[in-house]
DNA sequence: CCTTATTCGGATATCTTGTGTCCGATATAA
DNA sequence: TTATATCGGACACAAGATATCCGAATAAGG
């Protein structure tokens, strides 16, 4: 039940890619080399934020990946799903459909008590996800920068947009 | 991002043992057998939950597992928790203190927006599988259960009980 | 009290999934 | 047109989940 490491990772690039003016991106190295992560590795993680929509990707010199929509309309859940997929985490096997115990009188057609108790579960959680957007967090996190930090943080882009 | 099926297992043998009169428990052959489950690995499963003290264990003839407390006591969090283990499913690694605009100004006190929206998302999730006990549970399955099940099931325990 | 059968508990083997890297395909800029 | 930058998928490796077996402990029966 541990979630990828690659959801960190790419939460906190896209956190940075919302940061750009609308439009700008950066490469996978770039976006690595911020939280000095593996750079093949991010490289992996974004080609499945590309497949999801999350991100667009631009080959060839001066590409990278820019968000494919405004930072208010990506969430943290489209971030999720992108990485670990859609399925639910709880597998529902049908395990009562078997045993000395089942006949034909039984009727399976309403899921089981237990699989529904974990549904909705789930749906708690990806609401709560999907309730938070790029844009909330990227203001937060600006909020909290020191004019300090800004500097340093601007002449590294520039440095790498150029 | 996939739960282990041991909970699935696990939910159903702790709905069953919800069933039998207080105090009874059954081995875990079968309860392996009620859905013909693996046996052995059954048996593994039930014994995180003796370690977490979901169920008694009871050694020799006659013995088996039972329900540690009532089970109106006992909620589908408390069967998460010990397959799982009581970790976030997110694990934040504080990737925001590396990197090339990390200064000595920067505060790293409070935790960061993306580790707090997922921790608030997990809390949800925690909550609503919490407010689910094996009480109700086993009220609703006993509910649709036709007479004729109600028939071969008794046979069945009776038969596993004497 | 001793023997035997029963059941739990942990050590062990296998297999799927996540982690991490590399190189070819493709597009851009000069 | 060429060279460089960048993405994308194919390829190794490691970790965790899955599955099994055998010894330890306990209760029942003689």
């Amino acid at each position: 039940m541990k979630m990828s490491e690659g959801v960190e990772w790419t939460a906190h690039a896209c956190v940075l890619l919302a940061a750009l003016p609308p439009g700008i991106g950066l490469p996978a190295n770039a976006l690595a080399e911020f939280h000095r992560l593996a750079p093949a590795y991010m490289a992996k993680h974004m080609q499945a934020l590309a497949r999801a929509n999350v991100v667009e990707s631009v080959r060839g010199a001066g590409g990278g990946y820019r968000l494919a929509r405004p930072a208010s309309e990506i969430t943290l859940w489209d971030i999720v799903e992108a990485i670990e997929g859609e399925e639910h985490s709880f597998r529902c096997s049908e395990i009562r459909q078997d045993g000395p115990c089942v006949n034909p009188s039984m009727d399976f057609r309403r899921p089981c008590e237990i699989h529904a108790a974990f549904s909705k579960a789930e749906i708690a959680w990806r609401a709560e996800l999907k309730a938070v957007t790029l844009a909330e967090i990227c203001k937060d996190v600006a909020r909290r920068a020191t004019p300090q930090t800004r500097g340093i943080t601007r002449q590294w882009l520039e440095q790498k947009l150029a």
